[in-house]
RNA sequence: GGAGGGGUACUCAAGCGGUCAACGAGGGCAGACUGUAAAUCUGCUGGCUUAGCCUACGUAGGUUCGAAUCCUACCCCCUCCA
């Protein structure tokens, strides 16, 4: 095991909060492998940077030979993190836990060890505990302390119903320490009140408390809000490697390092060696390059992160066409077609009133000259490489 | 149960009989500049058999030469009182 020094530096990095703040070196001085916990929503899981903040850290811990247990809360599931929402989930079938465990496991492998993550779910003993274990557990907490999460307390105060079985979800996901004997919960931020309560219900069954750490929101492709699906500024982890690549160069300077404290696997002290280049002058486009690549590689392989940032040179600094661009073939009726109409039918627009659009803007080209004129006609029997904007390409076969 | 307010394009939000495909802001897209950065500037941002048509302002009707704007009914949201 690493000295302790070191990985509370490296553990602390990024780290939003650790409860209590010097709880971490003593759990650490134990000398014995920890048990790490962190919890995951059972529902389809489609991953994207922001959620790998957190399993980054689970696999620090993983690399400093600690027990890193990825919890699947399938019993939580069935009551869902209190949003306000008011609604209990409908609990999903075993089949479904099962095959969305298993597509956890193909995104969440990419970054930690399979050989050493425990995977468990939460109904297997909470399903043991019963009516009466339940009563018991509710009988921990008390209704003055759940009303400190704010969730709860602005409901509360601005007449917004809070259903029963809402206070059931932070008891559960505490009793999950409890029962995994945690000494450490890492959460995002927004969990911050659920880790707690497991401090709390650990020390009434007479056990020393979990220490809590959470790892912040990552700021989204803008730079500014959350990273999510539904604002579009996301990075899955699933997508294409010239997607990633292209997105991760897309970020700002300012957000990179950002991006590099939370996301690269590079010692802190390499990332302050780069900052001190781009001092001296070196292109920040040149380190984006390096973390683009180890991100990419980190989800397809190196050889494909190589060839992505090949193809961005070639392709963004000499101007030049992609390497594959996809090949449509589109119908003509009767020898000729009209350019928008032709644009629309090869997907590079959305409707041929975007095509006008785009011809009148200049950002229609074929084969690489740009054209504007509206009422060009392209002859069947011809191919061309179509493009509307800088990323939009199609070979077009006319029949 | 009673009283009032409101539903407009991706979002917020003007308009309150014609000049409204609908002000403005945000977002998005495109162009310029670049490092496909960021910032900035400019333009665009319903559809089509594209220079003219068609469909759109909660839903369905109605009044009118003409309605997002007026009337009726219905649906949905919010606030206050009980």
């Amino acid at each position: 095991m690493k000295r302790i020094d070191e990985q509370l530096q490296e553990l602390a990095r990024g780290a939003d909060e650790i409860l209590p703040e010097d709880g971490l070196e003593a759990k650490l001085r134990k000398g014995r492998p920890l048990i790490v916990k962190a919890g995951f929503d059972p529902t389809a899981p489609d991953l994207h940077l922001g959620h790998t903040v957190l399993i980054n850290k689970m696999r620090q811990f993983q690399q400093y030979g600690h027990d890193v247990v990825f919890l699947i809360g399938d019993f939580t599931g069935m009551i869902g993190d209190p949003s306000g929402k008011n609604s209990t989930r409908p609990p999903l079938s075993q089949e479904e836990i099962a095959e969305n465990a298993k597509t956890y496991e193909a995104q969440i492998f990419k970054i930690l060890d399979p050989e050493k993550t425990r995977v468990e779910f939460n109904s297997t003993w909470m399903s043991k505990l019963g009516a009466a274990g339940l009563i018991r557990l509710a009988a921990q907490h008390t209704v003055a302390r759940m009303l400190e999460r704010d969730d709860f307390s602005k409901r509360y105060a601005s007449g917004q119903p809070i259903a029963i079985h809402e206070f059931l979800y932070p008891l559960v996901q505490g009793f999950d320490s409890v029962a995994l004997k945690a000494d450490v919960e890492l959460g995002g931020t927004d969990q911050k009140f659920n880790l707690l309560v497991g401090r709390q219900l650990q020390q009434s069954n007479g056990m020393e408390p979990q220490i809590v750490m959470t790892t912040p929101l990552l700021e989204g492709l803008d730079g500014v809000n959350k990273m999510s699906k539904s604002l579009g500024n996301y990075i899955g982890i699933t997508e294409p490697a010239g997607e990633m690549f292209g997105k991760i160069m897309s970020i700002s300077d300012d957000l990179m390092w950002r991006y590099f404290e939370v996301l690269s696997f590079r010692p802190l002290s390499d990332i302050s060696e780069l900052k001190a280049q781009v001092v001296e002058g070196r292109n920040p486009r040149d380190v984006k390059f390096e973390l683009a690549e180890e991100i990419v590689g980190r989800f397809h392989d190196k050889a494909s992160a190589m060839r992505e940032r090949q193809e961005f040179i070639a392709r963004f600094q000499k101007g030049a066409m992609p390497d594959e661009i996809a090949e449509v073939r589109v119908a003509s009726n009767g020898g000729r077609l009209g350019i928008a109409h032709l644009l629309k039918e090869a997907g590079l627009v959305g409707s041929t009133s975007e095509a006008f659009r785009m011809l009148q803007q200049g950002a229609v080209r074929i084969d690489g000259d740009r054209i504007d004129d509206r009422s060009l006609e392209v002859a069947a029997g011809t191919t061309h490489v179509f493009q509307v904007g800088k990323r939009k390409f199609a070979r077009v076969l006319l029949s």
